[in-house]
DNA sequence: TGCGCGATTGTAATCGTTGACATTGACTGA
DNA sequence: TCAGTCAATGTCAACGATTACAATCGCGCA
């Protein structure tokens, strides 16, 4: 059969079929205006009938005009935060005619090069970067021939290019000193990928809170370098059995955040627990947490990527969003040797349900 | 500065530097064999100097060729199931040198012919289509231009292209029969938006096993169109508030499965319960759940699209990979009323935490 | 010495779309 | 009536990479 002719209808088509010119074809669907009604009905007749679309390639080639689509670099589909990153970005470049497209790194470091460069040569309109690898020479202007490139939740690290952080280290100071003030002092921190911007961000503030209260840092409280769910479980369990476990645990991303909290709920621990990032179930069960609003991190990245769209001479500009400590009970429990005083806003009336911004599918 | 100049370097420029014709260029990039040692080497040299990447739109406009990247439509980034399918046709997919792109439609069915649209214009090698929309006329052979398409998890429809199917409704059935045999005579069942394909599918399946056990259909026991999580627990609440409530409940997909999980955390209920599909916590809190292996499931779509890139004459084919019930106890428990038997079954080894149901922070 | 062959490389047409420029024809006002 | 104007449409080169075909070169062999 013909299924697999992909034997496309051209403007040549169209425009014999409608007895004009190809010009007078690209006119008609360019600017209507300056072609007449009659002809101007015949040409949109044909391209109905032959259900014609412009190659955007051939388009693309003559007039090296914006492609109406921009491309996003993740860390992996099925990092959630990551995903509502994505989603938001979706959401404000939709409402300006703009449609995303994400593509994997599958947290190897190494293919956020070859990614970008697929999409800077596929011409897309702007690039958004959210991995957080090390190496970011391949976003240095002669490789980007222009396009715009905004970096999400990681630094630009001498680039020219525009940037939306989150003040990760602030809240987690917070979080820390709120666990200091209320008589902690072995608070274990666990984080990700010992050499990311992100993880030492983080402990930048965990550190900052203990130096301020004058609490030497226990090298064993820290652990770094958990990335599958088995080493975030084994370490969380050997943590605890230790003689002087910790009394409280700060989880210093989404993935580790899980574990720890499932961790809780299998063996019933009511240690001190600060997440970072939420998951379906953490507001429900009154875990205190670190939140970023992922959607509106999205979100403005894609309004600094319209904006250097239009202008692209504009500075690049650094954009900050908040990171907040939500106070739902767990990251206020006092450590197990302090008199049962009140749990300044713990409790079990704090279990807000999860009504988050999400919808439900399959 | 020159960082706005979007002026990229092309044949010609690497041709004068290297002191050959384009010609040269490309077969020194295509076919290096037959061309010279030696101006291979100048040509190489030349277009590393100069950081010179083939435009892929001006290659594809030449020669119709597959442009190594498949694309994928999905009903949103945050839908983690349909990410870890994602995440199984990107790993098929890179190990054969293809790159996958994917857009949302964001639960919006009118958004489906668009994206598809779009990634047939830049023309992906293969599209495959997630969303379980109603209308699928646009993927009619005359639209498609012969790209490849490949359908997961829904039917085709009359139209002449491969599917990935799961055996959700015989999943479903085993399930409800299970519950049955355990004497359960109010079981719930919670599905998504009505008209969906995926929900006719697992309620088809609910209902054999009701008729087969000739218990007759109870119309307020089945709730649908649930999709946003106030309405779930919304609507979760208002069943178990019931003169007679329901003895067990059905989740039919992921996000109605997270918020009756976390409804049963919450107010610490022990209803019988099965849910579809599974997120962080149902295996570690013995959930039985349905599950469909959503990485294998995009790896097979992956499968597919390749074999038919390879051959586009080939007849389309329907791949059917099996929903599995694993049984880890919170779908082995009897109604209230029955005696205290044994739980049939049980999983064996597979029951892991029968007992996590309802722990709490006490 | 001269012909022919194979190994290299160059020339130019092509893909589909666009837009600057040229052309056509009708109509206006002097 | 005729130059001038304007609206409508046609012509053709260009975008960048590719490739069929042509051209060139060196060398062996008659």
């Amino acid at each position: 059969m013909s299924s697999g002719d992909r034997q496309r209808v051209t403007v040549t088509d169209v425009a014999r079929a409608a007895g004009v010119s190809t010009a007078t074809v690209t006119r008609t669907l360019q600017n209507p205006d300056v072609v007449k009604a009659a002809t101007r009905e015949r040409v949109m007749e044909a391209v109905r009938r032959l259900g014609y679309s412009p190659n955007p390639m051939a388009r693309n080639l003559r007039h090296g005009s914006p492609s109406g689509v921009v491309g996003l670099v993740t860390a992996g589909f099925t990092n959630i935060f990551q995903a509502w990153v994505a989603a938001g970005a979706e959401a404000e470049l939709r409402r300006n005619g703009l449609q995303l497209l994400i593509g994997s790194t599958d947290d190897d470091p190494a293919r956020e090069p070859e990614l970008a460069r697929i999409m800077i040569d596929r011409r897309v309109s702007a690039l958004l970067m959210m991995p957080d690898g090390g190496e970011r020479d391949y976003l240095r202007p002669e490789y980007t021939y222009g396009t715009p490139v905004v970096l999400v939740g990681r630094p630009a690290g001498g680039l020219d290019v525009d940037v939306v952080m989150t003040t990760d280290d602030q809240a987690v100071d917070e979080a820390t000193d709120q666990l200091l003030s209320l008589g902690h002092r072995r608070i274990a921190a666990l984080a990700g990928r010992a050499d990311s911007f992100r993880a030492a961000q983080r402990l930048s503030g965990y550190r900052a809170a203990l130096a301020r209260h004058a609490v030497p840092e226990r090298q064993e409280l820290v652990v770094t370098g958990l990335t599958r769910p088995q080493e975030i479980n084994a370490a969380i369990t050997e943590l605890m059995q230790r003689p002087e476990p910790p009394t409280a645990v700060l989880a210093l991303n989404l993935g580790i955040s899980s574990g720890v909290l499932l961790d809780r709920i299998v063996n019933r621990r009511n240690t001190a627990f600060v997440a970072l990032d939420e998951n379906d179930l953490s507001a429900g069960l009154g875990i205190s947490a670190i939140t970023r609003d992922p959607f509106e991190l999205g979100r403005q990245a894609a309004v600094l990527a319209l904006e250097r769209i239009t202008d692209p001479t504009a500075r690049p500009r650094t954009v900050t969003l908040p990171s907040l400590l939500v106070r739902r009970g767990s990251g206020e429990l006092p450590p197990p040797s302090a008199a049962a005083g009140g749990v300044p806003g713990g409790g079990a009336g704090e279990v807000y349900r999860a009504d988050g911004c999400g919808v439900a599918r399959d």
